[in-house]
DNA sequence: GCAGTGCGTTCCACTGAGCCGAACACACGC
DNA sequence: GCGTGTGTTCGGCTCAGTGGAACGCACTGC
């Protein structure tokens, strides 16, 4: 889903192709390196990029261009994750006041997983995870608990392409993973241990609402210290409770 | 800025009314309503939207159309807000742990506050504040810190502009807010009283990004039992952190 | 000094992506 | 049946959008 592929032909696609030209980490692009990376010659490009930033997508700095923050505005109107994040955010500070370790909310997106929203105190450098960002499935506890409830589909898409290694205990065997992915649907709890980052472990569970498997909620601590095992009852519960509010959300607008 | 002109003529023009029409609490939209919102021809509006949806700006549903979640990643990587974000989250945790309100992280857009951040128990109905929302600043703590601070052209433009009335408590004469600004902008808080909703008050301080003003912080509760001034402190520690935290780390990028 | 390199900006003749009115298809309620 | 609300398709016109090429400018380093 990174590499994804957009109509050069149309505006629309030059567009999102210089939104998705900017990583997580860029906070400032020139015209010069916009033009490598989506390779739309430079003339349509700066046309483009002025017309982005007339419309308040960009912002133009001295630098170059960065994304605006009307398009924060727009993102944060996207209704699911929005509601998901209003109901879901009280719950997390409830579990971080629990654990004093960093809680995640993370959703499927494609084959990876995608943050929501992240808190925990100041000293959380560790975790290579971003609000907004991606992390790949098969390594990380909520990327698992979130395959193991999706479809067969994706699960065996995961499954058949060759899962990137990130620290010596990452799982990169089909096989495991799949007979770990049946006990994780079957006990509705994930863990990991060290398979995305060496030094932090982790606990997942499932947001259900009714049935359907909307997200997944996480807590992270330093393997030293943190035991995955002693939470899991508090992210099941965090998990049932958010999604109980959901439901009970979504089938008041109904009427 | 809420009735903001695009131009008809250009993709890009259209593709933002569309995106802009969707407000804080519609879910979907069926291409009907669109079209009412946008006045853009029943026949192009659809094709722009089939776009859209190949481009995941949209997805589309049984019942039209809805904001999509990549668009929630974009925005996320809006650099400005989410540096702003991610440092000043944390310290929200802890004003949020110390004082058990409504705490609100907010910056300036054209002649309005809108809201990155807010977190807070379960119980803060009350507040009608929501993230990536808009509040007026005449009438909020934050508003009214971040207009203090703002530059002379924009303070009088707001003073000059009409002032709505939101409850029996709402500043709605030039004079009385701009000797309010004056004293805000001098001792550095600002508080609200049932200014925009009844029923609520506020304290506010500003972030100051070494010198610069980006954002404002706030703690917001309940008139019976919440004092402001008992919290001005709290408030104001806690945005200077934000501040400080903000200007080393952007002196840490800069090398 | 002056060639070399990388940057942003402007220009302009060409062309097909985008335009939109009109017709069509479907599902309702009365 | 007929009106009224949806969403979808069609097709000929045309101007918005295109991109190669040339330009100006700020830097190197020699």
């Amino acid at each position: 889903m990174s590499d994804q592929e957009f109509d050069r032909t149309t505006v629309l696609g030059k567009v999102m192709m210089v939104l998705h030209a900017f990583t997580i980490d860029d906070s400032t692009l020139s015209l010069a390196e916009l033009v490598r990376r989506t390779s739309i010659p430079k003339g349509t490009l700066h046309r483009v990029l002025t017309d982005m930033v007339t419309v308040r997508m960009l912002d133009r700095t001295d630098a170059g261009y960065r994304l605006g923050g009307s398009l924060f505005e727009l993102g944060m109107r996207a209704s699911v994750e929005r509601s998901l994040l209003e109901v879901a955010i009280p719950f997390m500070e409830d579990l971080y006041v629990r654990t004093h370790e960093t809680v995640h909310l993370g959703v499927l997106d494609g084959t990876e997983v995608v943050y929501l929203s992240k808190i925990g105190g100041h000293r959380q450098a560790s975790a290579p995870s971003r609000i907004g960002g991606r992390m790949p499935v098969h390594c990380t506890a909520i990327g698992k608990v979130l395959l193991a409830h999706a479809d067969k589909a994706l699960r065996e898409q995961v499954l058949s392409a060759p899962l990137p290694r990130y620290t010596p205990r990452t799982i990169i065997l089909p096989g495991p993973l799949r007979t770990q992915l049946d006990r994780i649907a079957a006990e509705r709890m994930a863990y990991e241990y060290e398979e995305s980052a060496t030094g932090i472990v982790c606990v997942a569970a499932p947001v259900r609402e009714s049935e359907d498997v909307v997200a997944a909620i996480s807590v992270t601590g330093p393997s030293h210290r943190f035991r995955p095992d002693n939470h899991t009852s508090s992210v099941r519960a965090a998990a049932e409770e958010i999604g109980a509010t959901l439901a009970r959300r979504s089938s008041l607008l109904r009427k």
